[in-house]
RNA sequence: GUGCUCGUAGCUCAGUGGAUUAGAGCGUUGGCCUGCGGAGCCAAAGGUCGGAGGUUCGAAUCCUCUCGAGCACACCA
């Protein structure tokens, strides 16, 4: 990666200079030379400010000079340094550095042979890691709040496998326990009204109903009914379980009912084109005694006490702000008794980090996740909770809250068949998962240039169509880039050669890119990259035309370019899990 | 009450302790099609970075306080 090359560069131009008695560093050693990316061109393409770490100013300006003189008399001598240019200095101490523009451009090259790979970085080194992500119980279809960890997670697992990681994708389903016990009663409710039989919503300790029920305001909301159908279907018409004693009843058609929802939902994933390696079902960890081992390696390990009848963990040990209940005075295991069965499990397949992505609801769990996995000898830092917030989806810029709790929920996939997949994950991934999301839904469904769901799409689709054009006119575009000497292109006019630089300085932004979603867990930086290299390509086709190139080596050349740009763009779009479409279809004509 | 997250342009939001000028998309206003193509380009207007202190050579970014919004604080799952 280039900036590790500048890194190294200026890192071992401290130790020479201070080698030869002209520089001090600390005593602590030369610290981590930073490089960025400055806001201005005209400040280069990198610049570092290791100078005003090394001393104050304006002792710092002499060394910042003393290092650009050094860089400017080795860099030539050095062949892993042939991209630099220049090296300058400027302000309190800055040391800018400009890359040589030959070198930028034949950077083309190397994008095009990468091919799907282009971007990748080892930062992982092949380390694992679980990804666990939406895990919304098989108690009703996706909707747009819980659906939002889908996006993060899978573009993120996308990401964290471009930079090395060896990922899994997991979803876990909470397929045991009072939960089920509702599904099932709420669930006979629909199979009695489908029978003609006398049926009654079931009602909780306070009297209030309890349970999961079509919304009857929405006429078009028959989701319960439907899975109610299909236990019918699979019972005789209900024969083989209506007659069973209450609890074992209730058990029995939630199990049903659970089985058919998951499937709902494992097809809304795949409409989406979110992916799982592992989908985990907790009834599992009860049945095979998992959740029994884990309670007693941790009363073995000294972690468990019992108070008013009930047996707790002490998490507040490891920094948990208050102890967890394992087993209940009646004699249940509690949910968190399967989260302790489920982490070891987890960590028992030997994977070096686990990743949460859970909703600003869940973020209580943090505390308490990071305790269970150091109950088990684990480091804390090795488990990383991302935490993303609510979701509002705007209609007619008015903002409605989405809560199951409040009976408006809106399913994922009525917003799917409105605006799409592609528009969909582009604008849940546009927004940082530490802010809350509005849903423009007005602009989404937009079908034109404004939408911005689908500017990258339309970049992609324009390259596609210029390639399309050059076959058309009787160019073979791939095989003439493979002869370009993408070098000619530095005699351009000044207005086109900045464009075409523009657009290879934005093409190798792409591993930063990923290193950053990598590092930091933050998938949606990508949306915005995709957006500026669709730009900067605009730009560059703007000023400089490809089959009406002044030469051959020219035409050429720029093919080269675009062929560098379909390869980013297509990249982008596939981490972003989108489709790179060679032309797009309007719906509705224009006029 | 305690804790977590967030307050940046009319709207929705990027922004990694750095640079006289804090960016993008949408919206608004104006310009550019007999030249690969308009699925686009150029330009303008629009900001007390919620507020007040502090740390620093340097703060939208770090710290404290404060105001506002969301969420969480179960022997629920």
């Amino acid at each position: 990666m280039i900036r590790d090359t500048l890194q190294r560069m200026i890192t071992a131009a401290i130790a020479a200079l201070h080698e030869r008695g002209e520089l001090d560093v600390p005593e602590s050693g030369i610290p981590k030379v930073e490089v960025e990316r400055p806001q201005q061109v005209v400040h280069g393409d990198y610049a570092t400010a290791i100078a005003l770490k090394l001393a104050r100013p304006p002792r710092s300006r002499e060394i910042a000079a003393k290092l650009a003189a050094y860089l400017n008399e080795t860099a030539p001598l050095v062949p892993a340094y042939e991209l630099v240019e220049r090296v300058e200095t400027a302000g309190p101490g800055f040391i800018n550095i400009h890359l040589k523009p030959e070198w930028l451009l034949r950077q083309a090259r190397t994008i095009i042979d990468a091919g799907p790979d282009v971007g990748a970085v080892d930062l992982g080194r092949g380390s694992t890691i679980n990804l666990e992500f939406v895990s919304a119980n098989p108690t009703g279809p996706v909707h747009i709040g819980n659906g939002r960890g889908g996006f993060i997670g899978d573009t993120l697992g996308n990401v964290l496998r471009a930079a090395g990681y060896n990922v899994t994708k997991e979803y876990y389903f909470n397929d045991a326990g009072a939960q089920i016990q509702k599904l099932g009663r709420s669930t006979e409710y629909y199979m009695r009204l489908a029978l003609g039989l006398p049926a009654e919503k079931p009602k909780g300790a306070d009297g209030k109903e309890e349970g999961y029920f079509d919304n009857e305001n929405d006429p078009d909301d028959t989701f319960y009914q439907g899975i109610a159908r299909l236990v019918l279907d699979e019972t005789h018409q209900g024969a083989d379980v209506l007659a069973l004693p209450d609890d074992e009843r209730a058990a029995l058609i939630g199990k049903r009912a659970a089985a058919h929802i998951m499937q709902h939902i494992r097809a809304t994933m795949q409409r989406l084109n979110i992916h799982f390696d592992v989908w985990f079902n907790e009834g599992d960890l009860v049945t095979n005694g998992e959740v029994q081992a884990g309670i007693e390696f941790l009363r073995d390990a000294g972690y468990l006490f019992e108070q008013d009848g009930a047996t707790w963990m002490e998490t507040t040990r490891f920094g948990d702000d208050k102890d967890r209940v394992l087993i209940k005075s009646g004699g249940e295991t509690t949910y968190a008794a399967s989260d302790v069965a489920y982490i070891r499990n987890k960590l028992n397949r030997g994977f070096d980090r686990l990743i949460y992505v859970l909703g600003a609801d869940h973020h209580g769990y943090v505390g308490r996740l990071k305790a269970m996995a150091q109950m088990f000898g684990y480091s804390a830092d090795k488990v990383h909770i991302i935490i993303y917030q609510h979701v509002n989806i705007k209609v007619n810029d008015v903002s409605m809250r989405m809560s199951k709790r409040l009976g408006n929920v809106v399913n994922l996939d009525d917003l799917v068949d409105l605006v799409g997949p592609d528009v969909t994950r582009f604008f849940y991934l546009m927004r940082s998962h530490d802010t809350h999301l509005d849903f423009d839904l007005k602009l989404a469904m937009k079908e034109g240039e404004e939408n911005p769901g689908l500017t990258v799409q339309y970049g992609h689709a324009r390259v596609a169509g210029v390639l399309r054009k050059a076959v058309e006119a009787g160019y073979h575009p791939e095989t003439e880039a493979l002869g370009a000497d993408l070098a000619v292109l530095v005699s351009d006019p000044p207005e086109q050669l900045a464009a075409e630089l523009n657009l290879m300085r934005e093409l190798l932004k792409l591993e930063e890119i990923i290193e950053r979603c990598a590092q930091a867990l933050e998938p949606h930086h990508l949306t915005k990259y995709g957006m500026d290299v669709a730009a900067a390509f605009h730009v560059f086709y703007d000023r400089c035309p490809m089959l009406r190139a002044e030469s051959d080596a020219v035409r050429m050349a720029r093919f080269a370019l675009t062929l560098a740009a379909r390869t980013v763009l297509a990249r982008v779009l596939s981490l972003l899990g989108m489709s790179a479409p060679d032309r797009m279809e309007r719906a509705t004509e224009a006029e």
